[in-house]
Parts: C-alpha cells; sequence; structure tokens
DNA sequence: GTCCCTGCAAATGTTTTGCATGTGG
DNA sequence: CCACATGCAAAACATTTGCAGGGAC
C-alpha cells in the first residue's frame, strides 16, 4: 500500500464520519485529486475519473468538488482566465504564480507576506478570513534580445 | 469646471487621440466612473450610466469596459463570488481588501509586500506582469460575545 | 460619407439545479 | 430499505458576438 492510498483511506474514513457516502464516483475524484500533483480544471478531473468510472458525470464532478471543499479536503482556484482549478489541501499552505504565456502554475511559500498581511488587516481592525495571492509572471530572458 | 470634470476631459482627449470614438454612451460611462469612488460591477455601471444615456445596452457597457481597459483606463477585478468590478486607474497602484460580509472593499497599499512579491518571482527566474493580492476579511470584535 | 459603434438577440462557457432513477451503508 | 447520490437535460449567470441600422468625426 502506497503512501497516498493510505492517505486517501484515512481521508475517506473521516469523510464518511462527517455523513459523506463515498461512492464509486467520489472515490474515483478522491484518488485522482490524491494522486495530482498539478490544478486540474473540472473537465479534466471529470477525463481522469472516467478511466475508474467511465461515464461519470460533470454535475457530478461539480458536486464533490464542491462537497470536498467544504469539507477542507481540497482547495478551489479561480485563476484569471480559466475555469476554476483544484487542489487537495494536504500540503502546507501556500500561493500561486501563474506563466501567463504557458498557463504553468509554481507555487511558492512566504513567511514574511503571510505576517504583512495579517498586520495590515489588523491596522484596520479586521481579521483575514482568508486570503488570495496570485503573481501573474513571464519567464525572464538572460539579456534583451 | 471641477477636477473630475478636467480629468474626464483630457482622458477624452487622449482617447480620442487613440482612436477611440467618444459617444455619448462612453462619455456617460467615462464620467460615471470618474465620479465612482466605489468598486461597480457592469450592471451597476450601466444604472448609472442610463441616467444620462437612457437605453443603454449592456453589451455596450461590456465592449466599452474590454475598451477603457485596453486603453489602460480602468482596472478590472474578479473578486470571489461576484461578476467583475471596475476602478478607474488614475490612482496609485493598491491591493483590496474585501469584507466578507458586507461586500464592502477596502483598499490599501503595502511597499513590502510589493518588494517582496517582485523578489520571489526574481529569485524563480520570472518576472511579475501583473499580480494580485485580496484579502478577504472580516470586522474585529473588541471581544468574544 | 465612411467606418466604427450601438442595440438586440442569440451564443458562449462555466457552473448549478430539478427530477426520476440508482445505490451505499 | 431509504436517504442520499447520480445522470441527464435544462437553467442560471456573466460575458461575448453576429448583424443590421445609426452616428461620430
Amino acid at each position: 500500500m502506497t503512501q497516498t492510498d493510505r492517505r486517501t483511506e484515512n481521508l475517506t474514513t473521516a469523510l464518511r464520519r462527517a455523513g459523506v457516502r463515498i461512492t464509486r464516483q467520489r472515490a474515483a475524484l478522491l484518488a485522482v485529486l490524491a494522486e495530482a500533483d498539478d490544478h486540474p480544471e473540472a473537465t479534466e478531473l471529470q477525463r481522469r475519473a472516467e478511466e475508474v468510472v467511465p461515464g461519470i458525470s460533470l454535475s457530478t464532478v461539480y458536486r464533490t468538488l464542491t462537497e470536498l471543499e467544504t469539507q477542507g479536503v481540497i482547495l478551489r482556484h479561480q485563476f484569471e482566465g480559466t475555469p476554476a482549478r483544484f487542489e487537495h489541501s494536504e500540503t502546507q499552505h501556500h500561493d500561486h504564480m501563474i506563466d501567463v504565456d504557458s498557463g504553468e502554475v509554481v507555487e511558492f511559500a512566504n513567511e514574511r507576506i503571510e505576517r504583512l498581511q495579517a498586520e495590515i488587516a489588523e491596522a484596520m481592525g479586521y481579521e483575514i478570513v482568508h486570503h488570495r495571492l496570485e503573481l501573474y509572471v513571464r519567464k525572464k530572458v538572460a539579456r534583451e534580445p
């Protein structure tokens, strides 16, 4: 049993305890999400899940993603100009850089930025519920052409 | 002549030079945008513009907003869970805090965060095209109830 | 007068929902 | 078994677009 399988198993148990039935469709999506190290959108997740559950409908994919988001299992990102993209939330908090040319998503974390954000909110009488930091970037060329 | 009027007039001239015809609809939207100190969405801008140009269509509003964004006159923000919201871009760069309870948008600027972002991108071989920092916040209560 | 712009209606793309049927626990 | 999940089709929603007529310059 791989570590990913074990993680998925624990998750499944936790979800069941939370009253979420683990159907074939949901199990497939959980597996797909656990394996994914990119940030796929709903249709891509459907495509990947179909290898296990042919005919899984897009509505079910969306309904499941919403449920998993509610349960805190996954994160939904709305980057500019694309459908929502998803990732499992078992990793450390991080923000995203999006390569505007390739669409590739790179994760990064910076403790100082996090702290500054909290301070700013605090100073204005607010507390942060969540935040969103996205850097839309382009690969640097060694020298101007 | 107010300062807002003067700004709008200069803008109009600049846009005309850029080959953008200033129709009644566009003039109305420019005026509405210049006056607005909030972050209205397209339908709200249509509502406000209708006081000057009754019957202005939503397509025209969207088309104009896209054009003005291209010309660098306005900024389009896609906050979570709402249609796009717009603001004129004549002010200093800033980021946004969104009160999740009221939907109110508060602007803030922080030079250190800006610098950190640039450094992070730089360190990973990228340059920032643009970025997006949104703090979804809640008003702090003096003491837990 | 010439293009560009407008309004309308229809299309688009993503996501949600109503309903009859299927199935996990 | 039965409450909840699914698939399908249709709706919802924000935004864009094709087209015929109108207006800025």
